[in-house]
DNA sequence: TTGTTAACCGACCAGGCGGTCTATGAGGTA
DNA sequence: TACCTCATAGACCGCCTGGTCGGTTAACAA
């Protein structure tokens, strides 16, 4: 138990860092000695515990990747309040972490997909569980929302959680340069407009 | 003048050949072998043509890439007719375009500014130029639009701006796997939708 | 005390990388 | 014929990569 906690402990410790190293410097332009050096150990500890670096690389997805886009995107819009006033302030949140990071390197998830699309298909199966599982638990938000008479019931469902992962996905590389927090606000205007759009017409008169 | 020909012929297909590379392996995965293989050319015929690795991926995007973007995403709205219809035909288009494709790796901009951010400044200047003149071009579209009376006056030209350029790029991440053109479809429909709302209303009654 | 084993070390390997350099031949010029 | 330049060839270099493997250490069990 305690050999198995110490066993536990370095393992996340490589994660942590290689998820950092990979998301910053991209997986193919990282070698595992990056990883080891930041961490002062050595090739016989990488290879002890894990098979190869995809296998690594997977583990951070399944380990680290997957919580962190749970807990950022699709865990705060579970609430029955208003659901796009709860998926506001999830772009709104998700994006002010991004622009107070001194250097931001876009969102991590649309990255790897960019880095390993059509050369990794065991990778690129993991990372598209991942945008399966967003796109689920935006769909049901948004029926959510046109069953408690928030949202318009002519809205399609599925097209509007295609479409705000995709402005969601998109503004995170337009910030990676140049006047991130302009973009941001500029952007979560016209998601609010947007949404305007979609709310129950009140029949005014 | 003959010479100077056959030169410019061989520069051309080096550039050619290294985008389809480069665009599809991503620039650190593809090596310069690989693209002299591609061609029965050897090192020595290109660095006789190009400084380096880089000179020559820089040179790609001056010469290919900026006209490419230029006349799929820019030319096509510079009309002077109802600019909503020209963005919406001109983004169906380019979708149209990827869907096409039997394998597509996303839009090559966005994707080359995720690799080489934060990790090659040079290059990252030549692409984030190309994203100011597609920006510039599509707020004055914008206003061209306000001004023609389309559009409602109180709208934010640079704020819709950044929202197209955002779920466009997004959109075409979102393509590269699974159902592109059902997502396509889906995508196209909500733009629509957001653009009636940009519209001046109609003072009905 | 002795043996076992989990955890880690680091030298080593084959292959690939960007880039250099000398050689070579074709075509024009004198 | 002699010469010169442009365009190309391909061997070579030093460096880095993912991955292997025999050795070492410390904790624990007998």
């Amino acid at each position: 138990m305690d050999k198995n906690l110490k066993r536990m402990a370095t393992m996340q410790r490589m994660q942590v860092t290689g998820l950092h190293l990979f998301y910053s410097k991209g997986y193919y332009n990282t070698s595992v000695d990056d990883v080891l050096k930041e961490l002062s150990l050595s090739k016989g500890a990488f290879y002890y515990h894990f098979d190869s670096k995809e296998d690594f690389f997977v583990q951070i997805i399944e380990n680290l990747l997957v919580r962190k886009i749970y807990s950022m995107l699709i865990e705060p819009i579970e609430g029955h309040e208003h659901t796009l006033d709860l998926i506001c302030s999830c772009f709104e949140n998700a994006l002010e972490t991004a622009v107070h990071n001194e250097v931001d390197y876009g969102f991590a998830l649309s990255n790897f997909i960019n880095e390993f699309n059509g050369r990794n298909a065991k990778v690129m199966k993991h990372l598209n569980e991942i945008l399966r599982v967003w796109e689920v638990n935006l769909v049901s938000a948004i029926q959510r929302g046109k069953f408690n008479g928030h949202i318009d019931r002519h809205v399609d469902a599925e097209g509007v959680a295609v479409f705000l992962m995709s402005s969601y996905m998109g503004v995170r590389t337009l910030m990676v340069e140049m006047t991130p927090s302009a973009r941001k606000y500029r952007f979560m205007s016209q998601i609010r407009h947007y949404f305007k759009s979609l709310e129950v017409k009140k029949t005014t008169v």
